[in-house]
DNA sequence: ATCATATACGGTATCAATACCGTATAAACA
DNA sequence: TGTTTATACGGTATTGATACCGTATATGAT
């Protein structure tokens, strides 16, 4: 057995960061830091549909549709994403993925996946919530969200405020940056 | 050979992060990202000290001292530091840290590095534009930094307005969620 | 020396964000 | 059964953000 395979075997294994490949939106193999991170022993994701790891399947179809087109062009894709752990609670997660076949991106994906925030202060995020801060850190306004999620602007302006109170921040900009990389607050 | 760990070495290759073993500070194996990210070629990292991947011998010596404690202590450390690439230009990392040897944390290192910004636009942060981003993340307005920085709110708006150029994003909230910046406590 | 860029500041115009005032329905819950 | 919460939507008012129009100085690179 080659060493130098061996020691980048350990080394995927023992990252400190979610890592997985997936085959058509199947899970091949990941490390361990992924398999605790979403709450499941290892054994029993292999072989699984990354669905179970969304919080619904509309989320699910939605991801994949959005880096699509620039992991064709780029071959590679990043974002930040809700992902769902086994016992349901919510994992906010910076994505960035590089396709081995960029004439059919989800055939063969690396991902990694980085923890960025394992809760919410005050209580867990509703399904409009996740969603829309996903919008938002994308830096759509609430009129482009309530276009693309069929609903009033007005709406999109209500889960805002939630969000806002929630996280007990003045602004958006700064619940984005909390959201961004756990650390202590300060 | 294993088929598994031969799955889990071309993952590690082909992450989409840089990657890489220390054993004391001496670079044992990396992924391609991980060269590429700092201009070298591969084969020329093995072996070689991580002394040459900080921009000073003082930034090399205080990234050793700082997450010391916290790895003896949890095992894993993250925080975000400046490398220098092969060709001088610094790269603003997201560090994550795990040792597979607690009491000497050093002794055996798996390292992610997460790079926060893309060099495509070239040129990196001035001072200004990191000071006004960590308040940006604070969630203060223009008017708050220009009193806070003894400036008129328009030489603020204007670093936000280079920041939104430089990072290609279409508002402050997309802006924060793209990056971290290491804020001061309190 | 010229050119580009960062800094710093003034103005105006427009749109977005936020905070209020309401109403209403549905689900969860004690 | 009442209370809370999330959802969804309307209006209005104020503040903030962003994008333009300028000017000016300083600095660093070609």
């Amino acid at each position: 057995m080659d060493n130098l395979t061996q020691q980048m075997a350990q080394a995927f294994d023992m990252a400190p960061i979610g890592m997985a490949v997936s085959n058509h939106r199947v899970l091949g193999v990941c490390n361990t830091f992924f398999a605790q991170m979403l709450g499941y022993d290892r054994r029993d994701l292999l072989g699984q549909s990354f669905r179970i790891l969304y919080p619904s399947h509309a989320e699910f179809d939605r991801v994949r549709d959005i880096g699509l087109k620039t992991m064709e062009d780029h071959g590679s894709y990043s974002d930040e994403r809700m992902m769902q752990r086994k016992d349901g609670v919510p994992v906010w997660c910076r994505f960035r993925a590089r396709t081995l076949t960029p004439d059919d991106p989800l055939a063969h994906l690396v991902m990694s996946f980085a923890q960025i925030r394992d809760q919410v202060d005050g209580g867990q995020l509703t399904k409009r919530e996740r969603e829309v801060l996903s919008w938002l850190s994308r830096g759509q306004t609430s009129k482009e969200i309530g276009r693309e999620l069929g609903l009033s602007p007005r709406t999109i302006e209500d889960v805002r405020a939630r969000l806002l109170r929630k996280f007990e921040v003045k602004n958006t900009s700064e619940l984005l940056s909390r959201m961004s990389y756990a650390r202590p607050r300060g």
